[in-house]
DNA sequence: CGCACGCTTGACTTCTCTCAAACGCAGTGG
DNA sequence: CCACTGCGTTTGAGAGAAGTCAAGCGTGCG
């Protein structure tokens, strides 16, 4: 009952010409008078952990915005395992996909606990349509997707399962700058650098004997930054 | 002296108004007064096999789009090894990138000869701007690209080296329809696999004699479906 | 003719997967 | 309060796959 419900609540109406992060999402450059041209509502939402924003090959109706976070986009396998594709941080948009006319090409699902605005996709359209500033931010948008999709196949997809992981971490460090981080469920792990459970179990509990990396609380870590980079090289 | 080197032949000012493939390439959607904007020569190229269309980390001026032949977009590791990200066939763009003000993320070499079309940056910028007809054909292409490397990921990583090397075979048998196809030189096979040279080699060289795959010509096969399918499922 | 380059093959090593079992923690119910 | 249970993680042992290093072929080109 847990897994593939979607378990978001509504937090409203989103104000986007007060938004926080606006600088660094889809509308940044919009001016006053395009916000008048938003005939539809924004809404606000939060998602737990585990819940989805959208199922592959579902009608897309809407993008969303990730104001925090994290989300993946999996894809399913032939054999019925998972592929993580790729991850989702706060300022990445979800399902630009549905803009170009396509269904969903992936299921997003929340790793930890996000904020999310639901843009419909003709609040988009109309926008892109009258409106050149929002343009360049689109493109940005797909540019990073883009930039994300390549960097996934050649830092997260060569090498040994030691350098993957290695690397792994250190793109979770990006995300919170501060030396720590925060990692996934081994399974996870593994769907995101093709390896099995076991070999991602493995692996990480090496780096914590090592000491490589500390288990500051659960899944959260304190990495030796220097000594994960000579590991991701190939020692 | 081969390698690197632009071995492009101008083949003359294209006239997109006459392209015999404009249905499939960016410029789908343009209307007879469209053209007008066009205030920079677009130029058609002849590259050899062996030549780029740029390299990685070059500022880039233009975006090309592919005729005919096909088209490998590689990043280097740190490890000097190469990570194809990428192959393009007739109908797709390279270095979209450019368009969102970015250097080149790839190195685009040709592995088949290839004609090209030459698309000044600033013409497609100044379409983009002044016609909204380019902006869905822009935004398929976009999402053609992250189509495409997503599916890359999820088909030609996943798995062991047959069913790569069998699902690589089905790739590119899309390319030419009719049951006949080019393979890659095998440092490229290996290249986009994830695979060694030797194992690509192996690999190819057990399809050969199984009958899989029937060499017709230096590198090119006849192919047994359905038998990699099976494969390509896991036997 | 001989050299260079790419493909193939072999033998051996190393890594990863597979199958199986044990562990630890959190939530449930007696 | 404690035993029970479910789930994700860890660990082990053995089989199988791919990598490594090295040598042999074959073809085209100078």
């Amino acid at each position: 009952m847990r897994k593939g419900q979607i378990e978001a609540a509504w937090l409203g109406r989103a104000e986007c010409r007060d938004c926080g992060i606006r600088h660094l999402v889809l509308f940044a450059d919009l001016q006053e008078a395009d916000f008048d041209l938003i005939h539809l509502p924004i809404e606000e939402l939060r998602v737990e952990t585990g819940g989805t924003l959208y199922q592959e090959g579902d009608a897309g109706t809407a993008a969303f915005t990730i104001r925090s976070g994290l989300v993946k986009l999996v894809q399913y396998l032939a054999d019925g395992n998972q592929r993580i594709v790729r991850l989702l941080r706060p300022g990445s948009v979800a399902g630009l996909e549905v803009l170009a006319g396509h269904p969903y090409e992936h299921t997003a699902v929340v790793l930890q606990e996000a904020l999310v605005c639901r843009l419909p996709r003709e609040v988009v359209e109309r926008l892109n349509r009258e409106t050149p500033r929002l343009h360049r931010q689109l493109m940005n948008k797909w540019s990073d997707s883009l930039r994300l999709a390549d960097e996934w196949l050649t830092d997260l997809n060569t090498g040994t399962a030691r350098q993957r992981v290695a690397r792994l971490f250190l793109h979770l460090l990006q995300v919170s700058g501060d030396g720590r981080c925060r990692l996934l469920g081994r399974e996870d792990v593994g769907a995101i650098l093709s390896v099995t459970t076991e070999t991602a179990s493995r692996t990480v509990a090496d780096f914590k004997r090592m000491g490589v990396v500390t288990e500051v609380a659960g899944n959260s870590f304190t990495v030796d930054r220097d000594r994960l980079e000579d590991i991701a090289a190939g020692e």
